[in-house]
DNA sequence: CGCTTTTGACCGGCGC
DNA sequence: GCGCCGGTCAAAAGCG
C-alpha cells in the first residue's frame, strides 16, 4: 500500500458539483518522468478501452514509485507540509503526530496536470470531499484540497487555477485509489474523447 | 438527517 | 528564535 500508481489525468469535481464539464478542453501532462507520451484518442469508447487508456496514461507517467512530479512552481510537491498521511496520522484531537526522530519520511508520489478548462473541477468518476482551501502566494486564485470519500482510500488532490493564465487549471493527485470508480464515467469518456495529452519533457 | 462546503485556527517545516 | 507558508483540522453553515 505504499506504492501509489493510479492517477487520472483530468480534474474531478466534488461529488455534489453540478458544474457542466467543459466541452472544450485540452490537457497538458506535466511529468518529469514520463516518456514520449503523445496521446490521441482515436479509440472506441467502451469502458474496457477507457481503462486501457488510463493504463496507458499511467504507464507513460510512470508514477509507480517514490517519485515526485513538479508541474508548476505553485504546486511544488516538495512542500514539507504535505506528508504521507500514513506516517503523519492524526490523533484523536485531529492534530498531527510527529514522526519519530530518525524515521525517514516517505513521500507519496504525486502527479500533476495542467488542464485548460472553463471549470476548476471535472468529473473523474470518484467522489471527493473538499477539506480545505488556501490562498496561494503570487496567485489570485485559491488552492482547493480534496480527499477521496471512499472509506480507507487516502487519495488526495489539489486543484488550483493559474494566475497568469486563468484558463489553466492545475490538478495534483497524490496516492492511489484502492477501489473502483464509483460513478458513471460518461463525463470522463467525454473528456477523453476531446483531450490531448502530451508530455512536457 | 446526513453529507459537503466554508473558513479560521492550528501545526510543522523551512529560510533568514 | 521568529516569521512565513503550505497543509490539515474541525466547527458551523449550507444543501438536498
Amino acid at each position: 500500500m505504499e506504492n501509489y500508481a493510479t492517477l487520472f489525468p483530468y480534474n474531478s469535481p466534488s461529488s455534489t458539483s453540478t458544474t457542466p464539464v467543459s466541452s472544450h478542453l485540452s490537457l497538458n501532462l506535466m511529468n518529469d518522468y514520463s516518456h514520449d507520451a503523445a496521446y490521441s484518442n482515436d479509440n472506441n469508447n467502451s469502458y474496457d478501452q477507457l481503462e486501457d487508456d488510463l493504463g496507458f496514461i499511467e504507464e507513460n507517467l510512470n508514477c509507480n514509485s517514490d517519485q515526485e512530479i513538479v508541474v508548476d512552481p505553485t504546486v511544488s510537491p516538495t512542500s514539507s507540509g504535505l506528508g504521507n498521511s500514513d506516517l503523519n496520522s492524526t490523533s484523536g484531537s485531529g492534530k498531527m503526530i510527529n514522526i519519530k526522530k530518525g524515521e525517514k519520511k516517505i513521500k507519496k508520489p504525486k502527479c500533476a496536470f495542467q488542464t485548460r478548462s472553463q471549470v476548476d473541477i471535472l468529473d473523474d468518476g470518484y467522489r471527493w470531499r473538499k477539506y480545505g482551501q488556501k490562498a496561494v502566494k503570487n496567485n489570485k486564485f485559491p488552492r482547493s484540497y480534496y480527499r477521496c470519500t471512499h472509506h480507507g482510500c487516502n487519495v488526495k488532490k489539489q486543484v488550483q487555477r493559474l494566475s497568469k493564465d486563468e484558463g489553466v487549471v492545475v490538478t495534483t493527485y497524490e496516492g492511489t485509489h484502492s477501489h473502483p470508480i464509483e460513478k458513471s464515467t460518461d463525463n470522463f469518456e467525454h473528456i477523453l474523447t476531446q483531450m490531448q495529452i502530451y508530455s512536457s519533457c
